[in-house]
DNA sequence: TAATAGATTGTCAAGAATGACAATATAACT
DNA sequence: AGTTATATTGTCATTCTTGACAATCTATTA
């Protein structure tokens, strides 16, 4: 006799306007008022159903770390079966000049994860999708260097936090130059360790 | 037979106060009360002194950078002569486990460098501690990879990449192992230059 | 069609943040 | 000691932000 349950619905509305909002506002530089605006809801509606900022911030950090474990999935899915071409095609697909819509994701990511320091309960969510990606690539990497697995995580950890620069300098606008040598260096990477 | 000019002081004293509370509350989250409460003065004199708040962000920008070009500057004038033990010697001081007070400086930077996306004045401003870094960097390798300096250009963006990540995950307090791995690929990349 | 659970809207009051400016105090110099 | 330019303090009005709650509307089902 009730009527349809929209919960589902407007929490994605809402937090994808709030995501929207932190990269134009900052993440404590956005009211609820400039959210709910944004998602075209009265505030009083993102108040119903999701609660006060602490509440929105960290279902953000939730629907932020699905998406991103999702993307990882889906990426590694898509890689063709060969070896060397596996890897190769991995790291243009991770460095390619237009991080597109992926863009704003990676970025409030990132925004969560300067945050962490004054919301603890982030500290402790966000470090999962991180540990994730080292050894999502990681394990990759082990497919076509089956010796030496030490080395293959270290590397992966290098090459992540080379995709992660790439992403967190967005905002400068660097020249291309940089993303190419980003890329360039995630292929030394690679390469030291074919020689062993 | 006026009085003495305080604003050096002042400005520097409210500047230190700001790069603490953007540590503690965010660069948007922290009001200019904070600020002056946390400098020990009236928000009046912050006002006087420095501005409203996008005088006080431009402000710490600029003593940031010129704080972080400095530092580099004294890194460099550090390192021992020889020339494999430089190298070496760059990327501990780099990758130290402590980035001390160097830490909060990092973090206000990175900081500036997210919001550069909606405080246009920072993007222009911040390009340049960038480049610089890169291009320091690079110049260490030449002079002890004289051949290939474009090669050389190439893994110092990968070394500061690494670093920056390094220094921008902080607030998520991963494992040391993570660290490491940063390190040890910055060797890598290093080694990869005494090979062809 | 009547009942019901939930969706949606509106409004109010308390508090925080900011900008502006008047007023006072004080060091330095003649 | 008096003058002067600057330091410093205090306060007011305006706007923004948020939490709370009452009131209304509407889809769904019996």
């Amino acid at each position: 006799m009730p009527r349809r349950d929209l919960t589902k619905e407007r929490t994605a509305q809402i937090l994808d306007a709030f995501a929207r909002c932190v990269v134009k506002y900052g993440l404590d530089g956005t009211s609820l008022e400039q959210v709910a605006e944004e998602a075209g809801v009265k505030r009083s509606i993102l108040r119903h159903y999701v609660g006060n900022r602490d509440a929105l911030i960290n279902a953000m950090a939730e629907r932020v770390v699905k998406k991103y474990s999702q993307q990882l999935r889906m990426m590694v899915a898509y890689l063709p079966k060969a070896g060397n071409e596996r890897i190769e095609t991995l790291l243009s697909l991770l460095f390619q000049p237009e991080p597109a819509e992926s863009g704003q994701e990676t970025f409030v990511f990132e925004t969560l994860i300067a945050a962490a320091g004054r919301y603890p309960q982030l500290r402790v969510r966000l470090r999962e999708p991180i540990e994730e990606f080292v050894d999502t690539v990681a394990g990759q990497l082990e497919l076509v260097f089956p010796h030496a697995q030490q080395q293959c995580w270290t590397v992966a950890c290098g090459i992540v936090s080379l995709y992660l620069t790439y992403a967190s300098l967005a905002p400068l606008t660097l020249p291309q130059a940089y993303t190419e040598a980003a890329l360039e260096s995630a292929r030394c990477l690679v390469a030291s360790l074919g020689q062993e």
